[in-house]
DNA sequence: GGCCGGACGTGTTACGTATAACTGCCGTCG
DNA sequence: CGACGGCAGTTATACGTAACACGTCCGGCC
């Protein structure tokens, strides 16, 4: 009755929400044991037979709690944010995916923070936060909303990140240095030397980490010419980095290694505009192992990186910490997915350093 | 020092938050005041001046509100649920995209349910949501987790669907008929005739529409032969829907019709696999505009779907009906893009009907 | 027989906010 | 001169839940 005449004077037009009083009623117990049985903290302090009286109840009445109590009474609110750069990648669609479905065995909710390129100028993270805030999962790539997240002090776990960043409360990382050095020994031992690196430019430790490893890895290959160039991580981006990258004076690269699938599609797209072939002519490499990878053709050698688990490791450590246990830093393996977009260069391994070869 | 102890005695590990009578202490005021100047309702109630103070002291503070306490009161979370089918395909991220931008020029959030295919097997979308929730917004691509929704009375918008279910609030649409009115169009100006519509395999009102559209718009063309292939939205469904509709028996279809750019990849490759030209033997058609469709090549004519205005016109609907405003139900355009993919047929027009045609 | 302790519950409180209802106070007007 | 209304605030309350602190009953043990 009370509850019926507040909700008509109120501005609740919706719904009449059941509340664990109401499931009380019903059940002919008190709130408390609602709570308690709901709860299952009952063992020895409600009669089992009330207590299934009172699950029967609840469930006849659709009861739902209602979080937003549940949230201000425990100052928790079982919601945690994801940070990440531009969703419409499907790297961080994944990301998402993995993550969501762990937060969800946890009774937990993720909100996005998509980073302002997605969703406008600088923007509160915490604004575009649908509730307050139990932790923070972050990717590296999205450096500028972290400074927002700074003075939060939520618990922070940080994705494909510097270890050694103390704002973090737990990393996880994938091998990228691994699959970088599986990406150049393929490309070493099919014969290749001029190799040029089309690497993204994001100011991020992964992407640094990537042109770090590039460099480390061909550094002992004798004969190896590294050239290096930036490409911003779009299709169109691709071609032109890697027109510039096989029009550049001096013996043109036989193998072009992208920082992304899509960056490389677009390099496919500009060898073939200069008439050249893949892989006989140059071979291209990709990274992530998108849909895209084998959309395009020829499908793209590749770097796959286990997006969904990433997203699941994350969300574990971030439970972990929550849980108040030791958080978990795994470092996740990657795979190298050899495609059509590789082969042997068609000059010999060395002509360069001997120029009347063959 | 109450607050104090209680956090120390209590599970707040984190930090203790600065509530909004922190603030009225520090700019010596009631909690009241506070609560009245921030939520801007102070008009002929509390002086400027001490307006201002209460100002400072939040910011000084750092407070935020408490947004299960503000939603417990107000009865409102300020928070919408977008249901899509899996989120990894770019054109829904697209969509969330924009209907979280619109959403927080409101101050809202908004949660995923991404749908059973992403997140695991038929979960509560409730479940999942991070709080309660005020309004939905859902594609009609994810009934499943319509039904699930149906007993919670809240707003709904739905995202192309059928305007007369009435299980919406409002619907949005996009002119899905018009872009393969002029997908049709296009095709039958080049002098296709013989046209396979790979049809993506999904119940759903709009592909249902498409398929109707498509049938109807080839209607009175003469010499029109439509045939259908089903094919989930994949790569390589495309490719064996692809390699089904050319290999099947009869004269040869001049061009494929794709539901969606993916399709229209796979079966791009399906084509050359057959030694077959695009677009000189077979001309291919996509959907939505993906950056998949200039990925590969040739690009890929296509039916150019604004997705992200489609999240914003989604979301802007909701708010409308959350204000009590009447719903606006638009139907937005949509527009073809005519790239490398589509020419005219090797054959004569109607060849199929003179076999000693040229 | 008194006392103790476990089983079974209930009363009460607090979380932080928004807002209705109330209290002075001062200038003005009938 | 008293009533009245607007300004400038405060006090009090309710939202729905979780959990602490009490009660009460009853069986068992000294």
């Amino acid at each position: 009755m009370t509850s019926n005449e507040t909700a008509a004077a109120g501005r609740h037009p919706a719904a009449v929400r059941t509340t664990s009083r109401d499931v009380a009623r019903a059940a002919g117990v008190s709130q408390a044991a609602v709570s308690l049985v709901l709860g299952d903290k009952w063992r020895g302090r409600v009669s089992p037979a009330k207590a299934e009286a009172v699950r029967t109840a609840a469930r006849e009445l659709g009861y739902r709690p209602n979080l937003a109590a549940r949230s201000l009474r425990m100052g928790r609110t079982r919601t945690a944010l994801l940070v990440v750069p531009a969703l419409t990648t499907e790297f961080f669609a994944r990301v998402y995916t993995g993550a969501a479905r762990v937060a969800a065995d946890h009774g937990f909710g993720v909100v996005l923070y998509p980073s302002p390129e997605g969703i406008g100028p600088a923007r509160d993270p915490f604004d575009s936060a649908a509730a307050t805030l139990d932790g923070v999962i972050a990717s590296s790539m999205a450096a500028e909303a972290l400074t927002a997240l700074r003075d939060a002090d939520l618990p922070l776990v940080m994705l494909d990140s510097d270890p050694a960043d103390d704002r973090a409360t737990a990393t996880v990382n994938l091998d990228i240095a691994d699959g970088v050095r599986r990406l150049t020994t393929h490309l070493t031992a099919l014969g290749h030397r001029r190799i040029t690196h089309l690497a993204a430019d994001v100011d991020s430790w992964t992407f640094a980490l990537r042109a770090r490893a590039v460099s480390e890895a061909l550094e002992h290959i004798p004969g190896a010419r590294l050239r290096r160039q930036p490409a911003a991580l779009a299709v169109d981006a691709g071609l032109h980095a890697a027109h510039a990258a096989l029009t550049a004076p001096g013996p043109r690269p036989t193998a072009l290694l992208c920082d992304d699938d899509i960056i490389a599609a677009g390099a496919c797209k500009a060898v073939r505009r200069l008439g050249l072939r893949i892989p006989e002519d140059v071979s291209v490499t990709g990274f992530d192992d998108l849909a895209l990878a084998v959309a395009v053709e020829p499908e793209l050698t590749t770097v796959r990186l286990p997006a969904e688990e990433f997203g699941e490791a994350g969300m574990r450590a971030l439970m972990s910490v929550l849980d108040g246990r030791p958080a978990q830093a795994p470092t996740l393996p990657v795979d190298l997915v050899t495609r059509g977009s590789t082969a042997p260069p068609a000059d010999a391994p060395d002509n360069a350093a001997r120029p009347g070869g063959q």
